[in-house]
DNA sequence: ACCTGAACACCGTTCAAGT
DNA sequence: ACCTGAACACCGTTCAAGT
């Protein structure tokens, strides 16, 4: 069975969450595949660009989000709902995202959905792009942190905590907006 | 001149500002000191003890904050902007942070202030707990990005995305205070 | 108590050589 | 085109042995 990059990025993400992004290792991969390390090299340039491809994947389902008619504020609370649901199904997901070399087009595209909310929403172009900032910001903040630590408590709980600093964002954004 | 940890210490930061986190090395740190690796050990358990201590290093200016008498709201936005400016003055201090093992003392003082500040606002002690939460996690998050990505960027730009999400969090935190 | 010397088991990366 | 074999320069960690 011949390799390729899909089965390489498959095998690293059930190692990444396996063991985490700490003791995610290349040599691993490889060993789940079967194969001999250099191997990888042929299909990923490097260790970082397995880590790239790790985030694309994470990030790819919301970019394929059905678009929606709901009110503004609606769509960015099921964005940054399902932004975090996405950092939470892998092992270390928010801080895979963290450790990307660059945002490439998956990550354009990524963000590219709060702004365009934020925009039909009456905010300037250029306060759309700070407030998504904002947003993702707190959703990795956040997410980093739950996975570090707080995995242990009732997912009740954690979601809760997630909403109230959703719904303190949102209602900030609100007092700013004309629609 | 014996070594102490202390002293392993300073060095270890002055590696790190030079290096970041991902080429942080006992190793270096030790060349940098002109001593076998080994004696790192004596003073410190692991890498991760050195990193953690780290962590501590750069919060502690923000727990000998002097106490202050100004509305709580304004307290609040001194608090973000200094524990960013602490994050910030590190190479990848953001990433450090999270990237400790555990809350230690230093991490429970330093979460102690903004909780106080906000229980002085008239917030119930779960919700002061859980905004702070949310205040920390989006410096977190946001820092994490800045460091990662945006340090070409002048620093006014950077300042203001970062009172953007300031004010939309101390706005929705207004609505819901009593004081 | 504190440090050296030396080893151990791991990394990521490269690259000639095979097929 | 794709993979193996083998090397290279690095890691973190341990620990007997020295002082």
């Amino acid at each position: 069975m011949a390799l390729n990059p899909q089965l390489v990025l498959d095998a690293a993400i059930r190692h990444l969450d396996e063991v985490g992004l700490d003791a995610f290792s290349v040599r691993r991969v490889a060993d789940g595949l079967g194969v001999r390390i250099g191997a990888l090299y042929w299909h990923y340039k490097n260790r970082q660009a397995l880590v790239d491809a790790i985030a694309a994947r994470i990030l790819e389902p919301l970019t394929l989000m059905e678009p929606s008619t709901d009110a503004w504020d609606v769509r960015l609370c099921r964005f940054a709902r399902a932004y975090r649901q996405a950092l939470l199904s892998h092992t270390d997901g928010a801080r895979v995202i963290t450790a990307i070399s660059g945002p490439g087009p998956m990550g354009h595209a990524f963000m590219a959905i709060p702004v365009k909310v934020l925009c039909e929403a009456g905010l300037p172009a250029t306060d759309a792009a700070a407030a998504a900032d904002v947003l993702t910001s707190y959703v990795n903040g956040f997410t980093i942190e739950e996975q570090n630590r707080k995995l242990g408590q009732p997912e009740q709980d954690r979601d809760r905590g997630f909403e109230f600093g959703l719904t303190l964002l949102l209602d900030g954004l609100r007092s700013r907006t004309t629609a």
